[in-house]
DNA sequence: ATTCATGCAAATCGTTTGCAACCCA
DNA sequence: TGGGTTGCAAACGATTTGCATGAAT
C-alpha cells in the first residue's frame, strides 16, 4: 500500500465511501500509466488482468469519484470516448495536448502563456476563468517526415 | 435564394452532389442561428418546423458535408453531443469559448495569442500546428453576481 | 448488522448505416 | 433514366442505471 493509496483511503473515508480492492486497482492502474490518456475501456482491460471479475460499470463509477477528488482529470481527444490522465499536482495542471491529425498520436507541451489572456478576459468579459483546455492539431515529427518523403518520390 | 445558397450550390455541384431543399434548409438554419452552437438534435427541431418530414440522419449527413466544405465547424462543449457553428470567414476562425461551469452558458472571446506559442512548439517539439481548440471554464458575469449575493446572505 | 459497492444486463444517448423509395439533373 | 439523396428503422459504441448479491466498517 503506497502513499497515494493512503491519501485515497482518507479521501474516501471523509466522504463516507469505502476503500475497496477495485478502487485501489483502478487508481494504481492510472498511476502505472501516466501520460497515457487511457479510456475507460482501456483501463478496464488493464485492471481485468489481475481482477478478472471486475465490470466496466465499476471503472466508470470509480473514475467519477477520482475526478471529483481531483486525483484524475478527464480530457477529450476527439475520438468519441472519454480519456483520463493522472492529475499529479498543480504545476502539472497546465500542459496541453498535441494531436496528430495523420496518425492520431498524442503528445504534450508544458508551456502556459494563458494567464495574461485570462486576466484580459476577466476585465473585458467579466468572466472568471478557473480552468482551461487547449488542444493543438497538426502533424507530429514522424508524419512530417513521411509527408516530406512522399513528396520527394513524386519529384 | 441568397448569396450563401449560391455558394453552397456551386460547392455541391463541383463535388458531384445535389442542391436539395433539405440541405438548403439546414444551411439556412445555421445562418439564422449564428453563435448559438447548435447540436444536431437542435438543428433537427428547428428545421422540422418548416420541413416536418426531414429525418435526423439527413442533419448528420449534411453537417458532415458542410464541415468538409469549411462552411461549418464542429466544436466540443463537453456536454456529450456535437455542436456546430457557422464558419463565416477566416478572421472569425480564431475565437475561443467561455464555458460557465455553473449555468452552462457559452460565450466567446476573439483574442488569439497563440501564434507565438505555436512557433515554439514547432521548434521544440517538431510538431507543426495547423489548428487549435481553446476552451476556458469558469464563472460568467451573472453567476459571479449570484455567488456574490449568496455569500452576503450568510453574513 | 448496516450500508455502501459490485457485477451483470438492460437501458439510454448520440450518431451511423443499410436499404427501399424518391427525386434532381 | 440513372445515380445521388432521403426517411426510416435497425445497428452501433460509449456510458449510465436498476437491482439483487456481496463486502467493508
Amino acid at each position: 500500500m503506497n502513499n497515494s493509496d493512503i491519501v485515497f483511503e482518507q479521501e474516501l473515508k471523509s466522504r463516507g465511501l469505502r476503500f475497496t480492492a477495485q478502487r485501489r486497482a483502478i487508481l494504481n492502474t492510472m498511476m502505472e500509466n501516466q501520460r497515457k490518456h487511457l479510456s475507460p475501456e482501456e483501463i478496464y482491460d488493464i485492471v481485468k488482468v489481475n481482477s478478472p471479475d471486475i465490470g466496466v460499470a465499476t471503472i466508470y463509477r470509480t473514475l467519477l469519484i477520482l475526478e471529483d477528488m481531483g486525483l484524475v482529470r478527464k480530457i477529450n481527444l476527439d475520438d468519441g470516448k472519454g480519456r483520463y490522465e493522472l492529475n499529479k499536482n498543480q504545476e502539472d495542471h497546465h500542459h496541453h495536448h498535441l494531436i496528430c491529425e495523420k496518425c492520431g498520436s498524442v503528445s504534450e507541451v508544458k508551456y502556459d502563456l494563458l494567464e495574461q489572456l485570462e486576466e484580459q478576459i476577466l476585465k473585458e468579459n467579466e468572466f472568471l476563468v478557473t480552468n482551461h483546455s487547449v488542444k493543438f492539431y497538426g502533424y507530429c515529427k514522424d508524419c512530417l517526415e513521411s509527408i516530406k518523403n512522399a513528396k520527394c518520390e513524386q519529384c
